[in-house]
DNA sequence: CTTATAATTGAGAATCTTTCTCAATTGCGC
DNA sequence: GCGCAATTGAGAAAGATTCTCAATTATAAG
């Protein structure tokens, strides 16, 4: 079995957003989908992690949260979530998927490849390169995947 | 199954590298391992395509070429291959792992998100970001994941 | 050109990951 | 509270990847 986050604790490096639990039921509300524990307890461990997070990591820790939810129903809150943009999917090297919190405009992800600790920063360089790549190429950029991997303060003593 | 790379033929995007023969057998025998017919194939197909090929393509593609070939040779075959600087792997959006021949040097690609195909960029703006980020953060940069989305020109019309 | 050897392969089994099914449950508008 | 549609849990199913092992093969040495 595979997975990342593994002994990361409570980093809290993220804030994970600003939302209240009003503010979240209006937003699960807003598509006519139901503010559920399942899905508060997934959010809740990936907020207070401030990793990223495998499936595997994030069904054990949310079993703790809340004994009983299945597998099956992390996934689907995970795929919800995504879709409200509560939270973003990436790829580590290894293929294998986890999950953080997503943050607030557009940033993007700094990993640490020891203890995948996420930093946002907001500097994105991609504007302009892309504006100058469609002249050149002719291609209309959409959209860009980015992520930095690095080792954090912590891990480099 | 999901596949990537669906009704791409051909495209010839990419040189995929100069390497001749010989030199294959060169980097191959550098790291001691043999210069077969699978390895080889599973390369031409990348370099014949020039797109991104999910594994599921690669294998149709490649039992084409080399009839009898398994699928588990194709895995270990990307494997080498990906080790040896020669073919990069992707993470499609809908997560499936796709490949494509490495381009020479630091560049990255746009993808169009129709057809698959590559084209690689060498503008890469993250060089002075990540010493930025580095100082602003403390975070040690060591590596970095950029890929583009866009539509190509053959399939805006 | 043989031969010996270690690397590689094919096939299927095994494992891991993700999605699906469906009956039972539960949030939420009324 | 009631009723209904959304959601859940559990396990089955499907899909993706890796492993096992006997048979094959590329390669270096003679």
């Amino acid at each position: 079995m595979r997975w990342a986050g593994a002994g990361v604790i409570n980093l809290k490096t993220k804030s994970g957003g600003t939302q209240n639990s009003g503010d979240l039921k209006a937003i699960f509300h807003a598509k006519r989908l139901k503010c559920t524990p399942q899905r508060l307890a997934v959010l809740k461990v990936l907020k207070e992690s401030g990793a990223y997070l495998s499936i595997n990591m994030l069904d054990k820790k949310v079993k703790e949260m809340l004994p009983g939810t299945g597998l099956a129903t992390v996934y689907r809150a995970l795929e919800t979530l995504e879709e409200l943009g509560l939270v973003a999917k990436v790829h580590l090297e290894d293929g294998c998927h986890s999950y953080a919190v997503a943050p607030e405009g557009h940033m993007h992800p700094i990993v640490c490849t020891e203890c995948n600790k996420v930093i946002d920063f907001a500097e994105c360089p991609l504007g302009e390169l892309s504006e100058k790549l469609t002249q050149d190429t002719g291609i209309v950029i959409q959209n860009h995947f980015l992520q930095l991997f690095g080792k954090c303060r912590e891990c480099q003593a």
